[in-house]
This record gives structure tokens, C-alpha cells and sequence, in this order.
DNA sequence: TGTAATGATTATAGAGACACAACTACTTTC
DNA sequence: GAAAGTAGTTGTGTCTCTATAATCATTACA
């Protein structure tokens, strides 16, 4: 059965993952602002971030875009016809590529993630205590 | 220009808001599971949870979901096919149309809800301070 | 009362996001 | 070294989203 407060916790728990959605997907939502700033689509921005940190191999890329090969292929395509990306030959395995940003998908991976992270001005404007019970427990699930 | 501070906070504050959309736009997004569950786009979804807290005109429906008259029309379109709303008389202007959920449309919009709203694991996992620090600072967000 | 404004719809079209099958080029395995 | 497996690509097609322009019905205004 379910000891007393479970319930409690439960409903708060469920105020508080609807609250966070409607924050982040409702009022803050940024794709179209980013999306509109950089000129493509967001899925182009996705795959610009996925592979900011570092080359990947395409099936990397797919997997951690949940996409299957081919449309990971159109978007890469997309992002070398833009000058953003380039294939470099994978050091071991000549069936592999490596996909990695050139300077100018750098660039613009940065101006995405700046649009993406600034925080909403009703987040700013919080007392700080509050910004920082929420990043303690925020990096406490991030963890 | 910038008291001392101000900076860590927004350090701080950035760190909670990129961690925030990590936690709903990534690790626990639901769109997909949703959209699967009840056979629909996550658009017709958007619509029904619109429209479940009772009846609107089109106009208010295309306003709330940021979205032009035409494109409103086709989903609501589509929802009346699938027997969820339906188009009643205006009271007053003869122009305007109300549109509202049926049974089935309301019990879609339940389940539509259950699962979004259903907290994911890791943030029940939490301890109950936690979660209250959470809800308290949310809470103060939503307004 | 005629003209303008408003609510909704229809028609059309383009862009975006994927999924599936078939194919090429390599690599691994037996 | 032949068969099977893996990485990536190409080709095709479907569904979704959304914008624009034109149209119809009703209401408000002058």
C-alpha cells in the first residue's frame, strides 16, 4: 500500500514537473527565436550543438539526435552546404567519417547556445537565495 | 554599470536555466510519447489541452496556441473528425463559432495530461525538501 | 443603407521532419 | 578469400506545419 505523504509528495512533485514545462516549452520557448536569428531550421541547430564539443562519426551523431542514418546524412549535408560543417576521414575505419564544425558552425553554435541559455528576465530577477536553491537541486538531478 | 554579484548570479542563473531545459526538452520530453499514445500530432494535443478548460471562439484558440485563423481551423478541422470536439453556436455573434471537447475528447485530453504531467523519477526520487524548494520557487515563476 | 471590419473557412503551396528500401564501400569473421 | 556485417549515402514518399490570398457570413459604423 502507500505509507501517508507519498501522496503529498507525489502532488507536489506533479505541480512542480508541469510548472517546470510550461516555463521551459510554453514561455520560454526559444526555437523559433533561435531558429529565425541563424537562419535554419531547429534540427539543423540541434546537430550544430551535438557536434560542437568535438568530431563525431555519423553514427554517433544519429544516435545521439535519436535520428536514423539517412536524415542524419540530409542534415549534415545541409550544414557542409552551408559552410558549417565538413567530413574529415575517420583515422581507423575508412568507412566512418567524421563530422566536426569549421570555424564559421563554431561561431554559430555559439550564438545559438547564447540565445538558448541566457535565462528569462522573471529567473533573473528572483532573490538569489531562490536561484540558488534551485541550482543546488537542479544539479542534483542533472547529476 | 554592474554591482559586484551580479555576475555569480547570472552565472548562476544560466547554469539553472540551460539545466532546466536539459530536464524537460531533452532528458524527459514526452512529445513523442504522447503523440504514439493518442495517435495524433503533438499540435492536435496542444489543441485539445487548449481547449479542455472549456469552450473558446476559434479566435481565442488560434491566439492561445500562436497560431493564424487558417491553421486553426484545419486542427480543429481534424479534432472534430476524430469525434474529440465540435462546433457549437455563439450565443451572441453569429460569426463566431465555440468549439469544445466531447466525452471522448475530454477523456483524450485526461490521458493526454496524465502522462505529461506525471513526474519523471529521478525528481520524485528527490528528498521532500527538495521538492518543496522546488514548488516554492516555481510556484513564485508562474506568477 | 451602404461600407468597413470581423470571424471563420477554403484553396494553394512551400518547407520541414522523418521513415523505408536499396545501394556502395569498406571491414570483420570463419 | 568468400560471406556476413557495418558506415554512410541515395532515392522515394508521407505526414506535418504553416503562410498567403481569396471568399463567405455576419456585425458594426458612418
Amino acid at each position: 500500500m502507500e505509507r501517508p505523504g507519498d501522496d503529498a509528495t507525489l502532488e507536489t512533485a506533479t505541480r512542480v514537473w508541469q510548472g517546470l514545462n510550461t516555463l521551459v516549452a510554453d514561455r520560454h520557448n526559444r526555437r523559433k527565436e533561435v531558429a529565425d536569428a541563424l537562419g535554419m531550421s531547429f534540427s539543423r541547430i540541434r546537430a550544430l550543438r551535438r557536434i560542437a564539443p568535438g568530431p563525431l562519426t555519423l553514427r554517433e551523431l544519429a544516435q545521439r539526435m535519436s535520428a536514423d542514418p539517412p536524415y542524419t546524412t540530409v542534415i549534415v549535408d545541409d550544414l557542409v552546404k552551408r559552410g558549417l560543417a565538413e567530413r574529415v576521414a575517420h583515422p581507423v575505419d575508412r568507412r566512418s567519417k567524421l563530422v566536426r564544425l569549421t570555424a564559421e558552425g563554431k561561431a554559430a553554435a555559439d550564438r545559438a547556445i547564447a540565445i538558448l541559455t541566457v535565462p528569462p528576465d522573471d529567473l533573473l530577477a528572483l532573490p538569489r537565495e531562490d536561484i540558488e536553491a534551485l541550482d543546488r537541486v537542479v544539479s542534483k538531478l542533472l547529476g
